[in-house]
RNA sequence: GGGCGCUUAGCUCAGUGGUAGAGCGCUGCUUUUACACAGCAGAGGCCCAAGGUCCGAUCCCUUGAGCGCCCACCA
């Protein structure tokens, strides 16, 4: 009777949580090794290993990660309950342009300078110590979550154990000639000054006018004036009948912006004859579908927009103008000129924009490092199943390869699709940035001329190369090149360490559907390279957390609720279950209070039948361990076992919604509303044998819905477990994280 | 222009080839000695539309409508 009088008739999870916590970081049963040491494991069992998709360095965690960290937590506990050495690997991403632009702006808006006001190293500095910062409010969050996380192994995309991960990686891929350096057509930031790569551009809608313009004895329409100074090339059909009398290469003098051109006839088929006039000019230099043309035919490819945004010499009298206030100036001469033919003024278009930063991407013909990913090499060494050692293949190939023969199982399954057709789309991937946060590539030039031209040696390596005038080349690597490896780097790789060995390949990932092409292709890629391997044997892939009118939590809409608030006023458990039932695989969220509210109401429900059974746990001392049951209550037990059943299958099967909502309606509904209800008489009855073999008997019940319920709400299970007596045969009492999983 | 998803109770969403489910909300009763963050009782649905397959469809197939997302170099 003394402990339940310590127990209040509403659940706090306030008193609770973070000593909890506190209680298993101690015990030390997040780590696998200190399982197997205190026996809740064995050397030789079946092992579970999965990483944490690290999170961005660039602030506080939102409801999205609580939703991931939810599913991710529930899987572990599961698994480590069921006995399997299970590993969880946390960390966070360096997030390089993310993280520096987001320096940057703050150090803009507070102090007013830029990052060239501080010099490489000493904005280097301001970024870590934000980064810093922001790691460690993140690691707060996640713990709050409750999330089972080894942070023993805890790592970050630039420590220097990535660091090393990382540049062998770059230079295995440069000597089997997977990484080169060339120019290539790249989106240029002009605000970050930097490349980005085609998944981190984020298209917007806009609303231009749409120029005719009078070239020659055609009619080009164009959205962009700006870019045409160096437009010497007409691009036309060559089965368009209205332009058959004019010949491939013939030469064509014509007045333009800025004078007498000559222009050049060109024939291509990429032209679409029903679209404006037929014929287009180019800009090889800024524009995709130009260069290819250009390249096409050996035509020029002159630059008419500087790395600043500003026009060139090229532009005559318009140069050094920024390209946006240009437009109207050019547009105006052109007019003068009697070259514009007429504007349409409701004409839409998508602009790239960068989704780091929002400014406005400028193609640009570049040299940057790029992945080739479409070009054959012999594969080093290979665990893929029908991939052989020495067999030639492409990056490509591995990736398709490996999810085709289900090898990497994607779940659900829609997304497999969605997978195979991006691969199938995938250009070289651009891995070079002009930003400072990152990783250095591991490149040296010696002897540069004035125009920084490479005219001397080029050192790759792991370290730098002996002797003077060696120079690092100055650029970053792609945030992304690093998380690519996060699988197996986290596990110490390159080096043979026991965790590479023990816990490689992971057996799940579980991200949400947005990071597809961003991390989980990447990683398979560089796995399936380096490794010769998968990095995971099956994607969970998770939808996205919406506001309770569906959209999307931003900075500028104002709708971001911080997870420690929800949790603040409802605890965690009603929080995570919240995020867990009644949500189909991959399906969207919409966050709503009430329905957390509804499982704060359920978390105190189930620490209120724990008050009752306690209540009546005086008479359970006076029974015998091992009680014979009514006919009645062995068709109830049997019920349970079946409860335990399908839970389990719905766990193995990744459907935590179900698992979770029978769990929900059972415990209230069947055991609360029916079991303990019909047998309140006999409990309060006069017969203390009959009392003594009742409260066995909800207790043997009460027991297993809390290790059941305990992946989805870890805190109120563990605090009531340890209140609660020795049930049925059970010995010794563990933490209810390490209990046995009822069979 | 391709591809994908969604359309089920007032709201948010699960779900199944055989007379429809949850949470919240709503109505009525109950301050019963675990819980009012509760209990009991209840109202509420041509499961988007039209065809087809089937003994039988909300679930499978076809077409269509509305909404949403992803991808794509239309100047």
């Amino acid at each position: 009777m003394t402990m339940s009088k310590k127990l209040s008739p509403q659940y706090n999870p306030k008193d609770v949580e973070d000593r909890i916590y506190r209680m298993w970081e101690q015990s030390g049963f997040f780590n696998p090794d200190v399982c197997v040491r205190k026996k809740a494991t064995t050397k030789n069992a079946g092992v579970f290993s999965m990483v944490l998709p690290p999170p961005n360095v660039t602030g506080t965690l939102h409801l999205g990660h609580a939703f991931e960290t939810t599913l991710q937590d529930i899987m572990v506990r599961f698994h480590r309950m069921r006995g399997e050495r299970t590993l969880w690997i946390p960390g966070t991403d360096h997030a390089a342009i993310a993280t520096q632009a987001k320096v940057e702006d703050m150090l803009y808006k507070k102090e007013g300078k830029t990052r060239h006001d501080l010099g490489r190293e000493e904005f280097l500095k301001r970024v870590e110590r934000f980064a810093q910062e922001s790691r460690d409010t993140i690691v707060h969050q996640i713990k709050k979550m409750g999330a089972s996380l080894d942070w023993s192994r805890e790592a970050y995309t630039l420590d220097e154990k990535l660091n090393l991960a990382v540049r062998t990686a770059f230079v295995r891929m440069y000597k089997a000639g997977l990484i080169y350096h060339g120019s290539r057509m790249i989106n240029w930031d002009p605000r970050l000054k930097t490349v980005i790569s085609d998944d981190e551009i984020e298209w917007k809608e806009e609303r231009t006018e749409f120029y005719y313009l009078q070239y020659g004895p055609f009619v080009i329409g164009t959205a962009r004036p700006e870019t045409k100074f160096g437009d010497k090339y007409v691009v036309m059909h060559p089965n368009d009948r209205r332009y058959a009398k004019y010949a491939h290469g013939q030469k064509i003098e014509l007045e333009w912006i800025n004078g007498p051109i000559t222009a050049t006839i060109i024939k291509d088929r990429a032209i679409d004859m029903a679209f404006g006039t037929g014929v287009m000019t180019i800009t090889p230099w800024h524009d995709t579908t130009d260069f290819d043309i250009a390249e096409r035919h050996h035509l020029d490819k002159e630059q008419v927009i500087d790395y600043d945004g500003k026009l060139l010499p090229i532009a005559g009298e318009f140069a050094g103008i920024h390209i946006k206030k240009a437009r109207t100036m050019i547009v105006e001469k052109l007019k003068m000129k009697g070259l514009l033919v007429r504007t349409d003024t409701d004409y839409t278009h998508r602009i790239a924009t960068n989704s780091r930063g929002g400014g406005v991407i400028e193609p640009q013909l570049k040299e940057q490092w790029f992945v080739a990913v479409n070009k054959e090499f012999r594969m080093p060494h290979s665990k893929i199943t029908s991939i052989k050692k020495g067999q030639h293949i492409t990056l490509k190939g591995i990736m398709l390869h490996v999810v085709k023969s289900k090898q990497v199982e994607i779940m659900p399954k829609r997304f497999e699709k969605t997978y195979v057709h991006w691969v199938n789309n995938l250009h070289d991937w651009c891995i070079s940035r002009q930003l400072w946060y990152g990783h250095r590539i591991p490149v040296w030039y010696r002897s540069t001329d004035t125009h920084g031209k490479r005219n001397g040696k080029t050192c790759v390596g792991i370290r730098p190369p002996q002797g003077k005038g060696w120079e690092q080349d100055p650029d970053t690597l792609d945030t992304w090149f690093s998380s690519g490896m996060w699988t197996f780097s986290t596990l110490g790789w390159p080096h043979a360490t026991p965790d590479l060995k023990n816990y490689h390949p992971t057996s799940v990932i579980a991200p949400g559907y947005e990071i597809l092409q961003l991390w989980v292709s990447r990683i398979i890629l560089m796995s399936g390279y380096l490794l010769g391997d998968i990095p995971f044997r099956r994607v969970y892939f998770h939808g996205i957390v919406r506001d309770k009118d569906g959209r999307k939590f931003s900075k500028s809409s104002g709708n971001g609720i911080d997870p420690l608030e929800v949790i603040a006023s409802c605890g965690t458990d009603a929080l995570r279950m919240s995020m867990t039932v009644g949500i189909g695989p991959g399906s969207d969220v919409r966050f709503d209070m009430d329905k957390v509210k509804a499982y704060r109401n359920f978390t105190n429900k189930l620490w209120n039948i724990g008050r009752f059974i306690l209540l009546h746990h005086v008479e359970r001392e006076k029974a015998a361990d091992k009680v014979n049951f009514s006919p009645k209550q062995k068709k109830d037990l049997r019920e349970l076992a079946t409860l335990v059943k399908k839970v389990t299958k719905h766990l193995d099967a990744f459907a935590f919604h179900h698992a979770a909502e029978l769990l929900y309606h059972y415990t209230w509904h069947t055991f609360a509303d029916k079991i303990i209800e019909e047998t309140k008489p006999q409990l309060t009855g006069g017969d203390p044998g009959k009392r003594a073999q009742a409260a066995v008997f909800l207790l043997e019940i009460y027991a297993t819905l809390l290790k059941l319920l305990h992946p989805f709400m870890p805190f109120v299970t563990e605090e009531i477990w340890s209140r609660l007596p020795g049930a049925g045969t059970r010995k010794k009492k563990n933490l209810l994280i390490v209990e046995q999983w009822p069979k």
